[in-house]
DNA sequence: GTATTACCAACTAAAGTACTGGGTTTTATC
DNA sequence: GATAAAACCCAGTACTTTAGTTGGTAATAC
């Protein structure tokens, strides 16, 4: 597992459709100046959100992204995992000297602790993020707005 | 939050202490073979790890490191901030223009999920994986042997 | 047609990663 | 006291990643 400022930006990029992308597509100018991201590297990130299907493009004047799934079915893992490649580094040289089975115990609990990150950040929704953020605020701001459009507030945590 | 390799290397070396630190200390020389990193690589990290308390070292023949704490009392978090700075990147210029209160929201749905990410990783120590990869092996090795003598068998999760 | 947008790819400056190599202190042991 | 084992310290450096720049092509609304 692997959570870096590039993950944040991923993140905060899709939370910005999420909340945005309710009355039509968003452009990654708008997500640049909004986030203070540069368009090419928002372009990058993108391209590799676009292979796991988390966003969809639409060409010409007036498109932009959309999500490739509703909010409450993209986790921050499915996120995290598109841009910051998961390096598993179970590097199990099969060579049982006792060295290694030392390695290989270490390793292996390491391996353990990553499967729990994991598993908190798959059962983690944009969905949430969202409505946990406005349950905070209120809800009469734009997220609150975003939130009804999305039917958020009918759903169960 | 950040997690990188460098905190992967830094955890899988306190867990080497949690293990093997029962007897004596551990050097460096040792964890450097069992994990396969670069000696002077563990010193750089051994330093920001002394510094935050989380081991102790002892100089001298028949010297090493010990964990500076009870293995139970060191979370995960605790490891990884020592060695990842917490780059907490809240960087709201105080200019409230209508792309900047955007900005401000995607950040604070980030900084909740940051801090729901750092809230979990407080409540995993040392201790716990040991236990639970033990759990899984079923205690007849030498974790098993290094649990009993922290006392780890006797403890609730 | 033209402007707007996604899409694509090569190059680059800066930062972080991990290592190399040279020390110095402390201290147990002979 | 000499020796050696270990922590401790620090400057440099090859490599990778990050983030950005530049310069395009392709689709499409108007």
């Amino acid at each position: 597992m692997r959570l870096s400022t590039k993950g944040r930006y991923a993140v905060t990029a899709m939370l910005d459709l999420a909340l945005n992308g309710t009355e039509g597509p968003v452009t990654l100018a708008d997500i640049s100046e909004n986030q203070g991201i540069s368009l090419s590297y928002l372009e990058q990130l993108f391209a590799s959100l676009r292979g796991k299907g988390l966003v969809r493009g639409v060409r010409g004047p007036g498109g932009g992204y959309y999500l490739g799934r509703p909010a409450d079915e993209i986790s921050i893992a499915d996120v995290i995992c598109a841009v910051d490649e998961w390096v598993e580094f179970t590097r199990c040289n099969p060579r049982p000297s006792s060295a290694d089975t030392q390695r290989g115990m270490t390793h292996s609990l390491w391996d353990d602790l990553s499967q729990q990150i994991y598993d908190f950040l798959t059962g983690i929704t944009l969905a949430d993020l969202v409505r946990r953020g406005m349950a905070r605020t209120g809800g009469s701001d734009d997220a609150g707005k975003a939130a009804e459009l999305l039917g958020l507030n009918n759903q169960a945590a």
